[in-house]
DNA sequence: GATGAATGAGTCTTCATTCAT
DNA sequence: TATGAATGAAGACTCATTCAT
């Protein structure tokens, strides 16, 4: 009768909400690792409950299905990342050639770096085979991405920042292409790779910021000094 | 009675013969265009006997397996491309220029713009699952063509018309990567980009084209300074 | 509030877990009488699972394979009973002669009367089809089963119930064989035996018995001269 | 018109027939090799086909299928030299025991330490699952060789040679089990047998004749007694 | 007679998903 | 909420047998 020490036996309703909110997070915590080191068919559902700590049952009280989770993978990892960025951008005041920078750096960072790099590998690799998936992510992550990217770029341009582009499409795939590039490579043929000559490093991404960027401002020409550095 | 042209004699023993290398083909055919479509893991192997018009277990008398067939898909169009491609560079004498430019577009126009391109999307897709198969791809496609892209850079560096380059690899990356960019993009996110936004066309893979190769020889050229690096 | 008996607390893993017990035991038994009546090959898992009550893909979460039920098969029923008989030997104080009968006949009664006798036959039968298994069935039935034997026989003449012998394999094969010939005989051409002629009975068997034993405590007899060999 | 040199577009049937028995010779002798050596659900046609010097179907053109040419198998061997056996015991005068003896380690010389052992072993196997087949070797090959050895020990009877038997088909047994049993084993169990315990040899096998035949004849030395039984 | 390409029934095995407890 | 036993559809591969040539 006393709850006192009876919180376990009747947790309070907000408490189950908490533990269902950690049980979600478990699984997709669980979720992610095994996506990103195995794939996507190669994973399966029990590997998956085991590694979150319950039985093969559980997630289905959680998530639709296999993809579904995936869903909740990419929304809790990638796009997450990418709404901090856009609220980052939201509030930028300041050169867009920093912010460029520092937005693909925190990518490389946070994603093409990490495990995540999986994930979205794993999406180029799967997206034929679900469609469904594959459109998700397309909208949710693709074309978000782009558009964040573009947006920064015409605001560089419309302040004069950079040199008006006769074809923005073209300048985002010069900035992502490499990072995705290497997210793919790492997944895919690295480990057969011993002198390593396909590899991205950060080093050479930012090799590839410094040119496009400098290709941007270029027009700046007689403008000013040497831009790049 | 007198049979003239002794067609008896010969009771077609090359008849057969015939029929079984038309057969090899026609599975090798049937195989590229399910496996371009669907993935190698989405085909059947049910599906490639009834596309090449004959029943599940004939593709058993050819093939050792699905591995195996999709090893004699690459062999037969990939690989062989890159042989037709590594025959034209031993006998080529003339600008490297054009010939990478040249190589670039027969790729273009052989593999990138067909349904080959999805080979090479399946193959980056597929590597991390079947290992055995990635290994025989990066030894026999990736290694091959970036040695032919390293002998004719290094070949421009030395007679003069490149100027030397400090990261060959990083150069066969900006001129690979986009074209294999478009590959995987058209196998995996287009059909979900009503505006083609993220499309390459050969337009574009021209203008990297001269992107790159301008780079490589506007140091000789008296113009200026040290650009890029 | 007071759970007397705390029959709440104890959600009947119990149930499940006597389910599971249950299960292998029943696919066991199965599989058991089919391999018995039909030998190895020409027993399909899918027969196996219908035997037991459940469908195709049960089994596989209790066995890792047709082989593997087969070992458990041969666990639960041969190597047991040579358990026992083990046990039955190291507690044993008294004659061999009537240990060794008392062995015989119980093998007779408990394997070689019953339908396990399909199991030895079956295991002589498919023993070069399934290396593996025969080695398990070699190490595990047939050494142990010998080792028995000769440990009884050496102890019977290290006690001088049993004249030396210079052949204790000679020995065993000579109480064995006519066992296993008849569980060998019962499984292949006994049904097209309608006169019987080469059935072994207990009857026979306890003839053979005599004989044997007889040869081995006959040199006791005073009349020593030149026995058997 | 003219067969002077057409020989060969037209060999005379004799000549065909030749052939033909020939080639049924080759198949039956391909067979025989093979199956001994991997049993008969391991044998496949193909390979049959192949070590005979032909292709796939020709064995159906003399044979109705594989069933059919082990049955040839058994014939072209086991009975012929049954046939041979029985011919000898025909013509035979003289001592019942050498007669036996000779039997037997014909037996041995000619089945039992030959490959054809391996035949012996294949019919016990395989005989749960081709009961027609089991059938044929039941009758033909069991049966009469059973006949045979009942035929010399009655003969030896009346002739006063051997003492009644109470019960021929145990002395039968007696006999012929010894080296049935090394037939099985040599093909099942003997390759995980390390220290060769339980193989039998001609050495054996002589020590087992002298032991029954002296059984046999026991009786009619002076000592008398009741033997055996 | 001989070939050998083709057939297609037969079986094991995997795993996402369900549901009684 | 959680369990975990059970399901059953799906798919790769084998090989005896047939038959057009």
């Amino acid at each position: 009768m006393n709850t006192g020490s009876g919180s376990m036996e009747a947790p309070s309703p907000r408490r189950w909400q908490r533990r269902k909110d950690e049980r979600t997070g478990e699984i997709i915590e669980a979720a992610l690792g095994l996506f990103c080191e195995k794939g996507f068919s190669a994973t399966k559902l029990d590997d998956i409950a085991r590694a979150a700590g319950v039985t093969k049952g559980t997630p289905y009280l959680y998530f639709d299905g296999k993809e579904a989770i995936l869903k909740a993978v990419v929304r809790a990892t990638l796009i997450d990342r990418l709404g901090e960025i856009e609220a980052e951008c939201r509030d930028y005041r300041g050169s867009r050639t920093v912010l460029i920078r520092r937005l693909m750096l925190k990518w490389w960072d946070e994603v093409g770096s990490t495990e995540l790099a999986g994930l979205c590998k794993l999406m180029v690799a799967e997206a034929a085979n679900f469609p469904e998936l594959a459109r998700f992510y397309h909208d949710e992550v693709i074309v978000r991405s782009r558009a964040l990217m573009r947006a920064v770029l015409l605001d560089g341009v419309r302040e004069g920042e950079f040199r008006p582009m006769p074809d923005t499409d073209a300048v985002i795939d010069a900035l992502q292409a490499p990072l995705l590039m290497n997210m793919i490579w790492q997944h895919s043929f690295a480990r057969f790779d011993e002198s390593a000559t396909g590899s991205y490093t950060k080093q050479r991404l930012e090799t590839t910021l410094d040119l496009v960027l400098a290709a941007l401002t270029a027009a700046g020409t007689t403008r000013q000094g040497n831009p790049t550095t």
